[in-house]
DNA sequence: ATGGATAAGTAACAAAAGTTACACAAGAGT
DNA sequence: ACTCTTGTGTAACTTTTGTTACTTATCCAT
């Protein structure tokens, strides 16, 4: 576990640091679809993302879903620290976007290493400011731009995290995590096919070239 | 200024830290409407609110705004301590709502006191956190809620934040806040007279039940 | 190969939101 | 009183998005 902490936050965090992490942190694999955090779950662990990705999702009353952001690689949750410190229920849901690697860290020590390291507190408020603008991101996206847009970024975002040109989803989980219905996201889907930017299959998207 | 202090800030800070706030911080009175922050400046000091509210805006690229939160007494501006930090230009764009008192926390200070007071190490955390629900809360409404439900609960909001039952701002006003266009927000208000819970007058709204 | 389940394509329609255009009202300044 | 500016009301229309309904395609299990 001591490389691939050194290789991933090396740079971050100090020898002693690293040390205390490797002693308390316990190494953690899930595989791709695992959900990870239930929106009202109680959160006693703070995640360090060593590889792969995790989607976050927030859902309404009527249990209609929407994509957030993505964490990846170097991340934490900051909504985990948040609920952490606060002792408070999750207010999203976090599910495995790939399979993932990941170092948790026991909530108690939060509060010892912030005293203690600079570094982690810089790597906590960093983590903080990073959460803040993925949520602006996301609301842009929301807010001004249109459906075609949206759909388009949430596609770059796709191929850019699965690190290769075939998108496996379908239109109905596109849809969910648009917050949109099937009809609409294959529809749009068909204008882009047209455009050449992407060829649809089944179960899959390939992506051609979406600039 | 040390009475404001204690009475706002007197539970979360111990008697030193609200010293030493005393003695750096600058008290200031910002006027209603006053411009705090445009997006792309640059922050080098933190708001404590005394008293008042500022709202939060987001632009796009073409000048649409969104109103994001708004802050009130005992709140910080989580967008500025993220600035701050990273030395980056503000995301955000930050306008008196109402006539609002505050103090202002030399940037330098920031450092210090998270590794000396655990009481200020919890106030930012915790202030975070709220920025992240707020955040959660905005996007809930523009990707759940249709436009006349927004209207609705934004009225609620501004007439919670005034202490009053006038609503001082034109259609145009409100239609840039909830980023739409007047004529939407004027047939959604008419509904809403209709349905009693508002009157409409020039230049106000007066709230009668918005329940 | 056949049947059943799931995914995708598409047309027709409905609802929500945005746009254009114009009338009218209130108030400010002359 | 008259004019100008700004704010509001409203109709007619367009665009975008969402819905319903049905067809076709693909894959899996037997």
């Amino acid at each position: 576990m001591v490389e691939e902490l050194k290789m991933n936050y090396g740079h971050l965090f100090e020898d002693a640091l690293i040390q205390e992490i490797n002693q308390v942190g316990t190494f953690k694999e899930v595989p791709e679809g695992h959900k990870m955090i239930e929106i009202g779950d109680y959160i006693k662990s703070i995640p360090l993302l060593i590889s792969g990705a995790i989607k976050i999702l927030r859902e309404d009353n009527d249990g209609d879903e929407l994509l957030l952001y993505f964490l990846e690689k170097g991340d934490t949750c900051a909504m985990t620290l948040t609920c952490c410190l606060g002792q408070t229920k999750s207010e999203i849901r976090a599910i495995a976007e790939t399979d993932t690697k990941l170092i948790m860290i026991p909530v108690r020590k939060m509060e010892e290493w912030s005293a203690k390291y600079k570094s982690w507190r810089n790597f906590v408020f960093e983590s903080y400011h990073n959460r803040l603008n993925e949520m602006l991101e996301t609301i842009d996206s929301i807010a001004f731009l249109n459906m075609d847009e949206r759909l388009l970024k949430y596609l770059k975002e796709k191929s850019r995290i699965s690190e290769d040109n075939i998108i496996h989803n379908t239109h109905q989980q596109i849809a969910y995590e648009l917050h949109t219905s099937r009809v609409v996201v294959s529809r749009l889907l068909k204008k882009l096919e047209n455009q050449d930017k992407i060829e649809l299959h089944r179960n899959n998207i390939e992506v051609i070239n979406l600039d």
